[in-house]
DNA sequence: CGCCCGAACTGACCTGGATCAGTGCGCTTT
DNA sequence: AAAGCGCACTGATCCAGGTCAGTTCGGGCG
C-alpha cells in the first residue's frame, strides 16, 4: 500500500485513568470496544492502528498485484475499487464509505487482487494485517470480528451478481448508499455521492447512459430529486420496494 | 446443518508410532499438513472432524436461515448453493466439488444465508466452526488457512458479477470445472457433471435455452463434444482464450 | 469574459439473449 | 410394451439495454 505525502500518526488516544477513548470511525476499535476486552488487549490494538492520509482525488491506495500487508478502514472519504480487463475496460467492484474496510481480498494470495482509489480527499486507519492477525490469536473476539467482515464481503459480492433490471440495480444502490450514510449519522435522505455516472454504471455491469436514463425516468416518477453528484430520495419506499430482490429482503 | 440417515463418524485415523494418517480428501487437514505443525496440534484438529453422510441426490445439506455452526469440506459428489427470490425463482450461487468447503458464507451472520443440497450422493468432513476458531487461536497456520478461504470467496463471487457474454460464462464454467476436476487428480478433458442445464443456466445468469444452444455451437465448431451430462473438451486453448476475461488472465 | 474540456444528457437504432411454443428422447412405472 | 414425465433441444419472436452520434452544461483557466 502506498502512503500518500500526507502525515502518518500512531492512533492518537487519551487514557485518562479508566476512561479509554476511541477514534469512533475506526471499525476495529468499535467492534473490540463491542466484544468488551479488557483495556491491555484494547491498547495492543490500539497501538496497531496507523491514521494515513490524505490521499487526494485520483491517488491510489492500493494497485492489482501490490504485496498485500495492510487492510484499513476509511475515516473519511470515498474508496472505489477496480480491475481492469485485457481490453482495457474498467470494471467497478466496489465503493468504500466511512467505516467500511478496503484490503481483505487481499489475504488469499499475498496481492491485492485489486486497484483501490481515492474518489475524493480520503483518511484511513491502516492496521498491519500480520500484526492484527497475530494479535486476533490471543483475541478470540476479534478473530472473530475478521471472520465476520469477510464472510461479509462474501454476500456482498454476490448481490449483484444476479441478473436484475437496471431499475432494479439503480434502486439497490442508492437504497444501499442511503443505508450507510445513515449508518454514520448523516442522512438517509439526501447525500452527495462521489463516484461520477461512469462509476456507477461500471459498478452496476450498465452503460452510462442508461444510468442517466434511469436517474431522469426516477426524477419524472418523484422517487427522487438528482442534480449532478447531489441525490435526494423522495420516495424511499417505493426504491426499497424496487430494490428488495437484489438486496435479498 | 441436517445429518443424513446415514453414519456419523470421528475421523478414523491411525497413528502408528512416528506416522501420522491423515484423510488426503479433506481440506483443512492438508492445509495444516502444509503449515507443519506438531503432532500434539495435528490432532487436535483431526478429532474435531466428523465424517458425514452420504447425502443422497436432492437432499438438502443447510437451508437458508439454519443456525450456523459448522463449515464442511466435500469428499465427494457435488454440492450447489441456491437462494430464491421474492418470486421463488432459485439463483444458483455455486457449485462445490471435492475439496471444496461449504459454509462460510455463514459466518457473518449466524445463520446460513443460503442452502445447499447434494447434486448426487454426496459425503462430507464436517468441523464444528465454533471448535476449529477456537483452536485456531492457538494454531496461527491454521488461523491463516480459515482467513484464505474466507477471502478466497471473494474473489470468487466477484468472477461472474461482470457483464459477459454468454460464450464467456459458458467458457469460463467449462474451463473451471476442468481445471478443479484436475486439481483433484481427475482428467482435465473429459468429465460428468453432475449438473443439469437449467442448474447451470441459474448459476451463469443465461436461460437453459442459451445454454442448450451455446453447447451446441460450441461442438459444431470443434471446441468440444457433449452427450448429456458427459463433456468432453476438445479444444481447451479456444476454451480458455474465451474464458480469459471472466477468469482474469 | 470567452474558451475549452470532460461529464452528463438525449434520441435513434441495433442486437444478444430472453421468452414462448413447441418437439424429441431417454427413464421410470405399470 | 405402452404410457407418462422431465429434461433437453430447436425455431420464431420480442425487448431491455447497449451502441452510436450528437448536444448541453458547468467549472477551470488564460
Amino acid at each position: 500500500m502506498s502512503t500518500p505525502r500526507g502525515r502518518t500518526t500512531s492512533h492518537p488516544y487519551s487514557d485518562d485513568g479508566d476512561e479509554f477513548h476511541f477514534c469512533t470511525t475506526c471499525a476495529f476499535s468499535s467492534a473490540c470496544l463491542s466484544s468488551g476486552y479488557d483495556k491491555a488487549h484494547l491498547r495492543e490494538l490500539h497501538v496497531l492502528v496507523e491514521h494515513v492520509g490524505p490521499y487526494k482525488e485520483g491517488e491510489h491506495i492500493f494497485r492489482e498485484g501490490d504485496p498485500f500487508n495492510v487492510i484499513a478502514a476509511v475515516r473519511s472519504g470515498t474508496v472505489k475499487t477496480y480491475v481492469t480487463d485485457n481490453e482495457g475496460r474498467e470494471q467497478v467492484l466496489g465503493f468504500f464509505l466511512p467505516g467500511e474496510v478496503i484490503g481483505l481480498s487481499g489475504i488469499s494470495h499475498g496481492k491485492y487482487p485489486c486497484n483501490a482509489v481515492a474518489l475524493e480527499s480520503v483518511l484511513l486507519c491502516r492496521f498491519s494485517f500480520p500484526n492484527i492477525a497475530a494479535l486476533a490469536t490471543r483475541m478470540p473476539g476479534l478473530q472473530q470480528r475478521l471472520f465476520a467482515l469477510l464472510s461479509e464481503d462474501i454476500n456482498k459480492a454476490a448481490l449483484l451478481a444476479g441478473n436484475f433490471t437496471a431499475d432494479e440495480r439503480m434502486a439497490a444502490f442508492l437504497v444501499s448508499l442511503s443505508r450507510r450514510y445513515a449508518a454514520r449519522g448523516l442522512s438517509a435522505r439526501r447525500f452527495m455521492v462521489a463516484m461520477t455516472r461512469t462509476d456507477i454504471a461500471n459498478y452496476l455491469r450498465l452503460a452510462s447512459e442508461t444510468v442517466s436514463r434511469v436517474f431522469r425516468r426516477f426524477q419524472d416518477e418523484g422517487l427522487l430529486r438528482v442534480d449532478r453528484r447531489d441525490i435526494e430520495l423522495l420516495d424511499l419506499e417505493k426504491l426499497e420496494e424496487l430494490a428488495k430482490n437484489v438486496l435479498r429482503e
